[in-house]
DNA sequence: CTTCCACTTTAGAATCATTATATTAATTTC
DNA sequence: GAAATTAATATAATGATTCTAAAGTGGAAG
């Protein structure tokens, strides 16, 4: 757990002013032990929810949860379309993805091997990998 | 190539009636041999192109695509938010991603193998993996 | 070959997430 | 603390996609 203090320098340190929506959302996201996977629209209902403080701003939430991203604090997750996703887990890792329940599971880097790695292009480069495994329910015809 | 009556042929098989315009761009999705990936402002600016014979609603495209891809002639790719990506190859395979030329390139499923498969919780199984491989330029500096 | 009806196409309106704008407010700098 | 810079806000604008309601078409049945 981040003190207040300690999110404020996490903020500076991303070149980013430590405003009090900001510490805010930053205090949300970051203070927490397990791994978040969230949208824009689920960030706001819970920041906002009635008998909130103060509300922050939709357009806000845009801007500081692609700031925090452009910064490194959080990755984008490509899920469906029309609808981004973000983690607060930035390190490399993978996904099974339960489209039943809509929810996401991370799995470590380490837990996926990929052998037989195809070559890149000439003149290219791998930046990053990613995994997304589509689960389902079992079914019951056995 | 197939013909126009196969085409329909396998139009009717998958529960949709050879239309015109279902033809019109089954015959240019599939009759192909490489793989061809599109989104539907892609596919709409080359039916539609200037001189064409007869346009095709913008509506119809959408409904075309993914009734093609309902029917399994089509995949559709997450590559990045706000817009859909198709794939004309609809066997199990993965994909190099070039963001500089915004560009794809197809792998073989078996180019890929994953080790150390992560289990899946109880109850579910795994439906399907996609894997992106994003790559950059060489850097310059070495 | 004609009729009929479910399915399809169409143009345009509506929607939804996201981004831009213009103004006001808060931070940092000097 | 005043000036300069950056951020927050409400609202409008955008852009891809979906919806709607009306007109058109395919093909089964006669």
């Amino acid at each position: 757990m981040d003190k207040k203090k300690d999110l404020a320098d996490k903020l500076r340190s991303s070149g980013l002013r430590p405003t009090k929506q900001r510490l805010r959302l930053a205090e949300y996201l970051f203070n927490r032990s397990k791994t978040f996977h969230f949208t824009v629209e689920n960030l706001d209902k819970v920041i906002n929810k009635k008998g909130s403080d103060e509300k922050v701003a939709l357009a806000t939430i845009y801007n500081t949860v692609h700031a925090f991203e452009k910064a490194g604090h959080l990755k984008e997750i490509l899920l469906k379309e029309g609808r981004s996703y973000f983690d607060t887990n930035t390190t490399s890792h993978h996904h099974f993805y339960d489209e039943e329940n809509n929810e996401l599971i991370d799995i470590e880097a380490n837990n996926i091997e990929l052998k037989k790695f195809p070559t890149p292009p000439k003149g290219k480069s791998i930046k990053n990998v990613n995994v997304i495994i589509n689960i389902d329910n079992d079914t019951q015809n056995h």
